[in-house]
DNA sequence: GCCGTTTTCGGCCCGACTGTTTTCAGTCG
């Protein structure tokens, strides 16, 4: 069994004791034993067979057993009772907000319900309103969050909630009473996905600010509305937060609800070690009343305070930023001014909607130096790829642009070239080439077993006309899984054969994922953030792609398109 | 179940809000 099967036996295992009732303690140890084990550096194998599991601080002696025993293929009779002894529709009521482990089990201990359908009924019946500790309110709450379960626990793409929050961010800060506001969360933490967007936001006169906030348009449920913390929802299904704080707060609370919580947590021993203690309140003296400082004005603040260097939100991951801080190792990510030009485009040509030069200008008039162009392959029909005489007549209208004089943007001729099902490519050796690049995608067979898919890949990554590999894993955040391939491998393939692994942009692929990144690029792997642009209103997604490229902790140097065009050239001709 | 520069037991984050209650338990983040 893999790492990834085993933590989520572990997670299942914190539910199923949460749900029995068990110390709540006990259920904690193993969330963040499969925290612990989502986050390791090393191969799990490795640190079995050299006895060093139990070395991983949240993985103790119970843990170590257990993960030997998953992975090993072994049965775990634990699991298998404790499973056994909870009815599995008490789990999915846990998506009911408002509804948690305790009054799931009373439900259920009362009124011996199994399903979302009999807690339905004995709504209905009037059941749960007679139960201590519930009453008319709950029942509606309950019968409402069944309704819309399914939207209510949706997660979002980044980009949506960026363009939801934005406008909001900016209506809090016109407030006459409104200090300051930020997003904090997984927004600002520019996650691929958003849960929920919460705003904090500095002022003395909270109430008008929540009565605006609850005011807004296209509200379709507000879930809470105090003095200082509301909650809504949106027609799309999105939630919101906002909290309001006094100014001198308002630091504290944006570093604590920008998280992670493992951000948090390392944050916090880092205070305790030298004597502070830090809450979203503020940063006081160990054990006492009084506040280590009266007020500060940023974050930058705050890490200084605990000797450390500013950590930019991306980075707040709990992955071993604070160290890097502490010992003033953070990386100088790369910025998306610093690109120079993109790969991977798309013209009518295939499956885009602009012309070659409609591309060229728009990539002009962002500043860019070059574009690359790098239509589909005849494999992939439904997006009209080309076949070699077309990739031939596409060479030489771009080689017309080129030399047009209409335009200081150079163009790169390319393809992304599909990748077979046995890992050989889709046109004739002689025709790639006479390109100036070839990107390799899969587009086809996503079901191959984890070891066909990861020879085909490297199969195509030996081409010697490769110059990158698209989209590595085909992922569509919410939508479609990744498909299964062993990410070291590949990456190993890449840079021995001097293969670029282009960061995929667009907000619903962001592949490769960024958590690949910073061990990658430390071994010498380069990436191309490219935007997939399928219209020229597509470069606007290489925004994403720096995002996912900063989370990586990747530094320019590592991103090939904000080389200048002379050593970009020099690569292409030497490759 | 984990952890330890107060170290093998006793703590493990805690405050806002809600809905149920007349002082609090549960949920949530």
């Amino acid at each position: 069994m893999d790492k990834g099967a085993i933590s989520d036996i572990l997670g299942e295992i914190a539910t199923l004791l949460e749900l029995r009732g068990d110390n709540p303690f006990k259920i904690r140890a193993y969330q963040s034993g499969q925290r612990a084990l989502d986050t390791l550096d090393e191969d799990l194998g490795t640190l079995i067979d050299e006895k060093r599991l139990g070395d991983v601080k949240g993985i103790g002696k119970a843990l170590t057993d257990k993960i030997i025993t998953l992975h090993a293929d072994e049965p775990l009779p634990f699991f298998d009772e404790l499973k056994a002894s909870i009815v599995p529709g008490l789990i999915e009521m846990l998506e009911i907000p408002g509804l948690g482990a305790k009054k799931i089990k009373k439900l259920h201990d009362a009124l011996k319900i199994a399903t979302i359908d009999d807690l339905t009924r004995v709504c209905e019946s009037g059941e749960v309103a007679e139960l201590a500790g519930f009453g008319a309110k709950s029942v509606e709450k309950i019968l409402s969050g069944i309704k819309n379960r399914e939207a209510y626990s949706k997660r979002h793409l980044w980009w949506a909630a960026n363009e939801t929050a934005q406008p909001i961010l900016e209506g809090l800060r016109s407030l006459p009473q409104v200090e300051r506001a930020e997003a904090a969360g997984s927004l600002r933490r520019k996650m691929e996905t958003v849960g929920d967007l919460d705003f904090i936001a500095a002022s003395n006169d909270p109430e008008p600010i929540m009565d605006w906030f609850v005011g807004l348009p296209d509200v379709q449920e507000v879930t809470g509305h105090g003095k200082t913390k509301s909650s809504l929802r949106f027609e799309s299904g999105m939630q919101a937060d906002l909290r309001v704080v006094p100014p001198e707060q308002f630091v504290f609370a944006l570093h604590h609800f920008t998280g992670s919580k493992d951000h948090n947590v390392a944050m916090r021993s880092r205070a305790l070690s030298l004597g502070y203690s830090l809450s979203e309140w503020g940063l006081r003296k160990d054990d006492r009343e009084e506040m280590a400082v009266d007020s500060i004005d940023d974050e930058e603040q705050l890490f200084k305070l605990l000797n450390l260097h500013f950590v930019t939100p991306e980075l707040r991951e709990g992955l071993g930023e604070i160290e890097a801080a502490e010992a003033g190792e953070l990386p100088e990510l790369v910025e998306v001014d610093q690109l120079k030009g993109v790969f991977h485009n798309h013209t009518h040509a295939s499956d885009g909607e602009n012309s070659i030069e409609e591309m060229t200008q728009a990539a002009q008039d962002l500043g860019w130096d070059y574009i690359g162009l790098a239509d589909h392959s005849k494999a992939s029909f439904q997006a009209n790829g080309l076949d070699e005489a077309r990739v031939e007549e596409q060479i030489k209208k771009i080689a017309a642009v080129n030399t047009s004089g209409k335009f200081d943007c150079h163009v790169f001729s390319g393809i992304e070239c599909d990748i077979l099902k046995d890992g050989s490519l889709d046109l004739a050796d002689e025709t790639l080439e006479k390109l100036d690049y070839v990107v390799v995608s899969v587009h086809s067979s996503f079901t191959l077993s984890e070891e066909e898919m990861t020879a085909r890949i490297i199969r195509a990554i030996e081409h010697p006309c490769t110059t990158m590999l698209g989209h590595l894993t085909g992922r569509l955040l919410l939508k479609r899984e990744p498909y299964k391939v062993n990410f070291e491998k590949v990456i190993d393939a890449a840079i021995a054969n001097n293969v670029i692994i282009e960061m995929n942009a667009h907000p619903w692929r962001l592949d490769m994922d960024w958590r690949h990144w910073r061990k990658a690029a430390g071994k010498g792997l380069l990436t191309s953030v490219n935007p997939d642009a399928h219209s020229v209103s597509g470069y606007k997604y290489v925004a994403a792609g720096i995002n996912a490229c900063r989370k990586g902790w990747l530094t320019a140097d590592s991103v090939f398109n904000t080389w200048s065009i002379e050593k970009v050239r020099a690569y292409l001709e030497k490759s």
